[in-house]
DNA sequence: TTAAACTTTCAATAATTATTGAAAATAAAA
DNA sequence: TTTTATTTTCAATAATTATTGAAAGTTTAA
């Protein structure tokens, strides 16, 4: 296989991945483009690239600045926006595990925490399943939480290092 | 808050959980009613309950069974069927990762390995970052990989014992 | 058999989500 | 200033994904 071949599979199946799970697609494939590609690019050259509008371009590489996995490179005498990113997968892995966490696991465990508090009768079966399953969830999220937390703080080759040889 | 209400509130952030994450809305939405039902249900209560039709009700169960998450359960003289969730909250969590891992993971690191070979000029900024990224990316996946292999034969408490504790 | 009870399928439709493109905004240069 | 280069916004549109509902299929019972 050729080099642009493969980048393009690379693309397109970085992009599959994203948007199986719940990343839009466009994000994936830039996200992509920008860490097989060794200088900063340009708008009009990510537009190019994957062919995509302006709008598009623009409101996807904000996006992946807010997810912090691109930065914006400003290059003296010039006047406009280079973008890069990061290429260390550790990083890229903490930052996403570290923005859904606040987005979606967070307001999720909330809600949890309040709906472990709603009383009722003990000898209602609906009540016990109720409550049992709310409890059990939260108790889940909250160690997926903690462990989050702790991946978050930690080096790459500690993590996979305690990770793998706890579960060899 | 009243059962009721706090009921539909699971169900509704179960939902929502569910398709920020890449699986169809009413597909988690029916989980979550099926788990915090003691009884099992039929197609018909399903349906009235959520609002849903009939066909969506019977692909929705369908798909739930295809992911190990729910069972068709037939009482002896009658003819519907009624269908059950295990309320493992254990079980819930390996399952979706077996899944998840079948699904997306296996294909993915698939693809990586043919990329990890493609060959080229080691001079060539264009290559290098290339092949660094892909490797890089290939490495990680196989970590999560054999650490879901590792979660699936797990015990609960184990698990959570050996995480929670190499990471305190 | 035939009918009744139920399940499955799938084309049509609706709902949601993503994308475009052109106009407006901004910022530097002339 | 005014012009030019560039970015941002967002209503309109397109693409994708989910849902309906009714017809066809299946299975058991009469």
């Amino acid at each position: 296989m050729k080099l642009e071949e493969a980048k393009l599979q690379f693309i397109q199946a970085w992009g599959k991945l994203g948007s199986e799970w719940g990343i839009n697609r466009t994000m994936a494939q830039v996200h992509a483009l920008l860490l097989i590609t060794p200088e900063s690019l340009t708008t009009e050259e990510i537009m190019e690239s994957l062919s995509i509008s302006r709008g598009n371009a623009n409101m996807t590489l904000r996006d992946l600045m807010g997810w912090g996995l691109v930065e914006k490179q400003l290059k003296p005498g010039e006047r406009k926006e280079y973008f890069y990113a990061d290429k260390n997968t550790w990083n890229i892995a903490r930052q996403v595990a570290k923005e859904r966490r606040k987005r979606e696991l967070d307001p999720v465990i909330k809600i949890l925490d309040e709906l472990s508090k709603v009383e009722g009768n003990s000898n209602d079966p609906a009540y016990k399943t109720f409550h049992k399953s709310v409890k059990d969830i939260n108790k889940l999220a909250k160690n997926v939480d903690k462990t989050l937390e702790t991946m978050l703080k930690a080096e790459e080759s500690w993590f996979w290092g305690s990770v793998l040889k706890v579960f060899k």
